[in-house]
DNA sequence: TTCATGGTTCGATGCTAGCCGAACCATCGC
DNA sequence: GCGATGGTTCGGCTAGCATCGAACCATGAA
C-alpha cells in the first residue's frame, strides 16, 4: 500500500525542536546566518550545522554564501504555507504553545508569513479584493482582474513585473488562526513591501509580529474599504 | 522566539514510517481496524496499538469502537488536507517514492482523497464548477453560488441537508499531483458518493485509485461540460 | 603573516522511541 | 462455562539520532 510520495521524510525534518525553531525563525522571511540561527535555536554551531545541512538536502530551506557568511532562508513559500498548514492542524488539535507570549494577540491580528502578511487584517484585506471583483478564482486557485490590476496600479503597485516573475504571482494561503485565505504570492509579497514603506505599519525586532500605527491602520482601512 | 502553535510533536507524529503507513491508508476514507492497520503497516498488534494510542492522543485520528473491533478513521478533512500538503512539498522536493508503483499514472488520473475525489479530473470538475459560477469565493474560502445549488440538484444532489452539516460545507483542497484546487467538504464528498453510485466509477480494492468506466468517465465530462 | 570569526567534520555519548515477546483483558460464538 | 479472536499493557532490547568537545578549514581584518 504505498501510495504518492514519501511524506515521511519531510514530517520527521519538521518534527524536531530544534529544526522548527530554525523553520518559524525563517518564517519571519528574513535570511539568517547559521550562528544566528544556532542562537535562536539555543544549540552549539556544531548541531545547527548538521541540522542545516539536513535541511538543505531535503530543499527546505536554501543557502546563500556572502563571504565568510552563510545565509540561510526558506526554499520556497510552499514551505511557508505547509508550516502554516501544519499550525491550523496543531492549533485545532489544542496543541497550543504552553507558554503563550503576550505577544499572542498582536501574532494574530498582524503577522509575517515569510514574505507576506498574515492574520486578521490580511484575512479582510483578501475579502475586500474578493468581493469588489479585484481577485477571480481560476486554474492555478487565484488571478487578478484587469479591475484588481487597475486597483493596485492607483495605489503605487506595479504589477506588470511581478507577473513575469518566476514565482506564482498570485496564491490564496490559509491563515492558522483565522482558518480562513489570505493574499500570498508575488502580489501579497508586494503589497506587505508597500505597506512597510509607507510607513503604515513596522516589524517587531526578532519577531512575526507586524504593528500598524493607529494612522496606518486607518490608511490600510480606507484602501480597502474595511469596517 | 516562541511564535505560534507548537508543530512539532504533530510533524513527529507524521515523520515516523509506521504512522505514516496508517495515516495514508485511511486517507482512502474507509474506516480500519487495528488488525487491518498492523498488516497494513507490516508491523505487530502491540506496535500499532501503541502508534494508534498516539495518533488519538493527538486528535490526528478517531477511534469509533464496535463490538469487539476497534475502527480508527482520520478526524477530520482538516488532516487530510494536511496530508496533501506534505506530499506537495515532498513531491517538489523531489521525494517521490523510490519504487514507483505502477498504479501511478491511474493515481493522478483519479484516486480518493479522504472523502472526496482528487486528481487531474476533480481539478478539471473544480475548475468547470468555477468557471459557469456555480461555485465563488468567499470569506471561508469557498461558497456555492444559487446557480450551482439548481446545477447540483439537477443532477440529484442535494445541497440543503449538506449544508446544515456541522461539518464544512464546500472548501477547495490543494491536489499535490495537479498542484490546483479540487472540491473538498460536504459537497465533495456527496459528489464522489454520486459517482460511485452512478456506478460512473468503482474503488480499486486496497488501495486509493478510482477507476472509471468508459460510459462513466463520458458521463461525467457531459455533466460538468469538460474536453 | 597572524589572529579572530564563521562554519564544518569527526568521534563519543546519552537519550528517546520503535519494536517485539509474553501476559493480560474484552467480546463474541458455541 | 470455554475457546477463539481483537486489542492493550508491560518489560526489555536495540537502533537511530540529537548533542557536544575538540580539531579543522575558510574568510576577512590588521
Amino acid at each position: 500500500m504505498k501510495d504518492g510520495p514519501s511524506i515521511v521524510r519531510i514530517a520527521a525534518l519538521i518534527g524536531d525542536h530544534t529544526r522548527t525553531e530554525v523553520l518559524t525563525a525563517l518564517l519571519g522571511g528574513k535570511a539568517l546566518t547559521a550562528t544566528e540561527l544556532a542562537d535562536v535555536a539555543g544549540v552549539t554551531r556544531q548541531t545547527i550545522s548538521a541540522h542545516l545541512a539536513k535541511l538543505t538536502d531535503a530543499r527546505l530551506i536554501a543557502m546563500e554564501s556572502q563571504g565568510r557568511h552563510r545565509y540561510f532562508r526558506l526554499a520556497d513559500d510552499d514551505v511557508a504555507q505547509l508550516l502554516e498548514s501544519l499550525m491550523g492542524v496543531a492549533f485545532r488539535t489544542g496543541a497550543v504553545r504552553l507558554r503563550s507570549s503576550p505577544r499572542d494577540p498582536a501574532m494574530r491580528k498582524a503577522r509575517v508569513c515569510y514574505d507576506h502578511l498574515a492574520g486578521e487584517l490580511s484575512v479582510q484585506i483578501f475579502d475586500s479584493l474578493v468581493k469588489r471583483g479585484a481577485l477571480a478564482v481560476s486554474a492555478d486557485g487565484l488571478a487578478l482582474t484587469g479591475n484588481g490590476q487597475r486597483f493596485f496600479n492607483k495605489h503605487g503597485i506595479d504589477t506588470i513585473p511581478l507577473q513575469q516573475q518566476r514565482r506564482t504571482f498570485c496564491r490564496a494561503c490559509l491563515d492558522w488562526s483565522e482558518r480562513r485565505h489570505h493574499l500570498a504570492g508575488g502580489l501579497g509579497a508586494a503589497l506587505l513591501k508597500n505597506i512597510l514603506a509607507m510607513r503604515w505599519a513596522k516589524r517587531e525586532h526578532d519577531s512575526r509580529v507586524v504593528t500598524f500605527s493607529k494612522q496606518g491602520e486607518e490608511s490600510v482601512r480606507a484602501m480597502f474599504r474595511l469596517g
